[in-house]
DNA sequence: CTGTTAGCGCCTTCAG
DNA sequence: CTGAAGGCGCTAACAG
């Protein structure tokens, strides 16, 4: 491994004025600088970031946590937050917790060690007050999901209670009354509040909440699927169904169709989220497009901000999402 | 920050033996053990990683090179070098390229600067040379994409060509005569080795093989939709289709569909990859099943031998796929 | 079993 | 504009 000492040797000047060439080269004269870059070239030499980090306290990287790889909600979001890290020359790394909560703390931990200089969660799925206590300490965002009380940490999310009554009156003005919800783990802010969004529309609308209709899922296809046989099976079904995710809507599709009934013709659904795959699957999902490529941008921009120091006060960002009409969930029944 | 002479002095020890309580705790008296604990303890100390890091010139870290965060082929196979790697005591960390060869380059800086320990790469698309001298130099293994010259880079993955022939075989025994490829990029040894799989079987079977039948995708749902409805504009359009990825696959069905015809009935559609969405889809697709978290965890295998010494040859490890009969290419036309 | 010591490679004053 | 020198925090000999 050449190092910064051989170089200097070669050019025959100080190690100091070879690392004034890689960080500052303004400050070399123009003669003296091409002389070190030349015997960089020539040695191969590449400077000992392991070294640099440690010098500088600093690893222009920032780590991304994840509940699940295999959910294309969260890889769309970390498109976003690595478009702007790139541009601004951070270097995104990924910890993968497939839902276990305890990776996710021993992720904190690579924050408070410096082998990061900042972090974004995509999941609130952690012990509260240690994630709180983290985010007073080092640069952390929340996105996507957020804390009940939600300005003790810097989030980006969407209004997951508006939104969610928005799909739901657009389900009511479609001439529904008979509208079911499949939640997703109530254990998380962003399930509850598409509940209650669901339940305001409704009551907004004097359309008395049935306790049958509301399931509880738990974002899988499977779960879609098995809670919508249930809803079938009622004595009075449901006309509609809102699942609080595309997946969770795909599935109940399936289970629609398994039954020999039709989506939209005899029964409606709607998803959340809008992933690539809503647009493809049959029939189309009419869901509500969050601005995941935005969410993760902004994400990245609040992060920075925190990491170089600028003083940013703990805030609740709210980004639109936008109701996307499609097919699941037909026209006018009126 | 506390630092780990803070802990030695708390604790009335040098910091050599705080050390040695954090590496060989077997090898520290229980007593000064229990001493140097606590002193952790109140103090909260966590040892500083960047300085390990640079002291021992290993990072524990390896990093994964993805060309496309958004398809889930990739993601699959993370999964299992993160299970791997997770039991190993590695932290993974994932570099997305967005197809942009350059990017890759950037990320096997990286590996050269010691930044990680190795690196897994699920893409040949990049400049050969330098990869082979990479890889002869730090450890790194090459997943499911490779080079024509197999053996010049530690290489997990399925055979191609001998898959692609099981699966063209498939349809021949159904009984179709006049099949179609929908190719990958063909840059991609991957995907020539698909489409000679293909011919092989044709020829095989002493089917003449029409050239009008080899379209050329690029992997997206749009490329097999549009190379389909070209197909099938054909005087003599195909009886069936193979098509070379399963999203390829879905656009293919979703073009067959868009002109009043259906899947298997019409014409039969075959993928390859087995996604999980293949079989969500309607049809459920009949597609050959890569051992994506096989893949994933071998790989990982691999590198780690490569990371610790282990003089280990340069080899191609090939995994079996299998092939899974569904809906998308029916039964019988004899 | 424990302490002393000597760096790892780089960056940043501080002088010149 | 350049060089000398010190030290970041940790670990691994080497003694004792």
């Amino acid at each position: 491994m050449t190092k910064m000492s051989d170089v200097a040797k070669l050019a025959k000047v100080s190690t100091a004025t070879v690392s004034r060439v890689l960080q500052k080269p303004d400050t070399v004269k123009e003669e003296t600088k091409k002389k070190v870059l030349e015997a960089i070239k020539k040695l191969d030499y590449q400077p000992n970031i392991l070294a640099r980090n440690f010098r500088r306290l600093e690893t222009k990287t920032i780590l991304v946590v994840m509940p699940n790889i295999l959910n294309n909600v969260f890889s769309e979001i970390v498109v976003g937050i690595d478009y702007e890290a790139t541009k601004n020359g951070y270097q995104v790394i990924l910890g993968n917790t497939m839902l276990e909560e305890q990776r996710a703390h021993g992720f904190m931990n690579h924050l408070k060690q410096k082998q990061v200089d900042g972090m974004i969660l995509l999941t609130a799925r952690v012990d509260i007050d240690d994630l709180v206590k983290v985010a007073n300490e080092y640069p952390l965002v929340l996105v996507s999901d957020y804390l009940e009380e939600s300005d003790l940490v810097t989030t980006v999310a969407i209004n997951n209670m508006k939104d969610s009554y928005t799909i739901t009156e657009h389900l009511i003005n479609l001439g529904h009354k008979k509208i079911a919800h499949i939640s997703g783990p109530l254990d998380m802010s962003i399930c509850r509040d598409r509940l209650s969004g669901y339940q305001d529309a409704l009551m907004d609308h004097d359309i008395h909440i049935q306790y049958d209709y509301l399931t509880k899922g738990d974002y899988s296809f499977q779960s879609g699927y098995d809670n919508t046989l249930n809803l079938l099976a009622l004595q009075n079904p449901p006309t509609a169904i809102f699942a609080a995710s595309d997946i969770m809507a795909m599935g109940a599709i399936k289970a629609v169709k398994s039954k020999g009934l039709q989506v939209p013709h005899d029964i409606a659904v709607v998803g959340f989220d809008d992933v690539e795959f809503s647009k493809i699957f049959e029939p189309a999902l009419t869901t509500m497009a969050q601005p995941f490529f935005d969410m993760g941008k902004t994400a990245m921009q609040l992060l920075k901000q925190k990491i170089v120091g600028e003083q940013v006060q703990n805030q609740f960002i709210e980004l639109k999402s936008e109701l996307k009409t499609r097919e699941s969930c037909g026209f006018n029944l009126k």
